[in-house]
DNA sequence: TATGAATGAGATTTCATTCAT
DNA sequence: TATGAATGAAATCTCATTCAT
């Protein structure tokens, strides 16, 4: 008791780049569990072993602290889609990878869906940064629109359907499948955390998707 | 419609009945705004032309409240599902009408769709009385049954998707251009209320589910 | 020690206007003593016997109280000056009251020179309905250029003098004595809290005065 | 003069000296605009390049660095009355520079103002080395004291008024105008820096103070 | 049924200062 | 002489809720 193992504890001295991660590691838990209002800095501060003044150091405000696990959340999904390599697939099988891909991310990372709803009911007001952000996310749609395009001059997609609209679908999809699972367990029932529901689903959608995009 | 004519000042005196309709608008409005731990009782308070005392007096507390406005936002979408009249139109029609409701709905109650969102991010931790609220609900999937049952018996409709798939495909993608419209806009610079932009995901949205149906 | 002796505290179900009262009281002292941004709300809240919530309960916040005792402090001197009767004093005699007057109020009242002092160094900030404030305290130069018009009717006063810089003039020899006494104190050795000193100054404010006025 | 050219950056490995003096400008400024307790050490710190830690080390605390503006601020306007070579003139001309001089050091030196006026607030308690400070400040109350002598002798001056008080007398209404300028301007709404207003304000300051002292 | 006054408990944030090199 | 990181202690303020009639 007496001799602190040291082992979990950051303590001080330590680097800061690694007190900031671990901070963030926490909030956004946190964050994600019970919202910006409803989250407690005291919470995330007992959660790892530094003071809430620490969290105030580094971030400011809560507010802050939140704008930074937001933006850490996005960065998230976006490292995810750009280690794809959708170029070498063919059309049909790229967009069946794509939404197979964004149906797990989004399955093994709840807290980004929730954080993302969150700020929805925030009104994006935290994302004030766009540009940046608007830069980086169009590389999805660009994506998307290689394969379309792709799809396109092979002759097996339509040509009316948008890249974007696509995308919105696709996540459409993926995300109320996390987003809003506890409502629909309660109203039907149904888990969708169930490996059979999820590779049901993850089927269901691709045909879904597909069949929007292939000229019959 | 009429015993709103002197709602604006519910001053004192008024009947209970009133007073509580009253409150439990204006808590939606701010739930849905605010979410849970957002919302705050004074604001209630002050938005109406009540003490916060009163609000504890019919419904115990903040809780109690919020339950209150979850049951009757669920109730107004169950409302509209009720007066559809699909058994009239032929499958596909009926199926069409059935999205397109569904869609407007949604778009005309922002505040269904973020109390939806709300109760989620508490893992529905609120909807207690699960049992009514189930036998209500599946309602809506046995109407899709319905028309999928008509559409198979007809030959049009495939037989290997469920009805309680489709609704999920059907909310899924009605319900994100509501939920998610901030971070859209914020990213893609879309913006989800434009009635053109509505126009077009009605068309998207009904061929893409009429598409996972019909048989080509 | 069971049994409180109801005697000072105010405790509670006590009515407001008292409470209120109470709390301005208290805040003047500790507000006058240590300024806004040293004043301590905890300390107000301990030297009367409520809590510090009941302050945040009436005022709103410290900035709210300390506008508050502002806004009484002006009261305070300008209710003195109002109840003066110069008018039926022959102008020099009328004169000379409203700088002993002036002179005694702020010796007797130096948290009124203090708080002025105060929100001087915020520059004024806290003064925002100045309507009313510039309304009232107009009075004060009315009274003065009333003085300065008989006098001059009489033929003993110059024209050439405005009733604003009189006031000026008075005011700032007034407030000094009591807002500078301190450094005045530790730089010369003089203790203007000194009747004697007192008498002497009042003599040569009103002389200095006087000979503003006069026709020689 | 010399030193100040290379004052806005100083970084690192500068002279201490110019530290010193650096931290002193930016402090006098901070301290003058926000009083004692309402500076922040780090505004000080932020408004030149070094960190708080810095301040600290120069200083030991931060009554340490307000004792330290609040000798340089004496130490400033000494300076002005030392250079003023009041002995050349006769007698009232003597009197007339001095008060002029004074208002206007007050006028374009509002931080001397403030920070006497701030000490005062704290009842002086920071003046400790009172008999350096009382030495240096008696120089002044002896040059008016020369001035009267001479009047006197030469038969214009009143044998009855004190140095001391006639000292009081311009200290009182050149500080005020400075000190009081914000109250004064939102409650009569006179603008005590309009040149016209100073200069009018001069010619009474100087008029009365000379009323006080010749012989009609 | 109705209500104005009051409040405990806890949340966020601030601030001068020290640690460790 | 210099400094980046860290922090204890306390300050302000918020919020749901209850008291007492």
């Amino acid at each position: 008791m007496k001799k602190k193992t040291a082992a979990k504890t950051p303590k001080r001295r330590n680097d800061p780049v690694a007190t900031r991660e671990n901070i963030l590691e926490v909030a956004m838990e946190v964050f994600a569990e019970s919202g910006l209002s409803g989250a407690r800095v005291s919470e995330i501060a007992r959660k790892m072993r530094t003071s809430q003044r620490m969290i105030y150091y580094y971030f400011g405000d809560k507010e802050g602290l939140y704008r930074a696990i937001l933006e850490r959340a996005y960065a998230g999904i976006r490292q995810m889609e750009s280690v794809l390599e959708l170029e070498n697939l063919e059309p049909v099988a790229a967009m069946r990878k794509l939404v197979e891909t964004t149906l797990d991310y989004e399955e093994r990372h709840p807290e980004f869906v929730r954080i993302v709803g969150i700020e929805n009911l925030h009104q994006a007001r935290h994302m004030t940064d766009v540009s940046s952000l608007r830069k980086q996310n169009n590389a999805v749609v660009k994506r998307v629109e290689e394969i379309l395009e792709r799809g396109r001059s092979e002759g097996v997609f339509r040509k009316d359907v948008q890249a974007l609209e696509i995308h919105m679908v696709i996540s459409a999809l993926c995300f109320f499948r996390v987003s809003n699972r506890y409502t629909f367990k309660a109203v039907f029932g149904l888990d969708m955390t169930d490996p059979q529901v999820n590779a049901r689903h993850k089927k269901i959608i691709c045909d879904a998707v597909i069949g929007m995009l292939v000229i019959r």
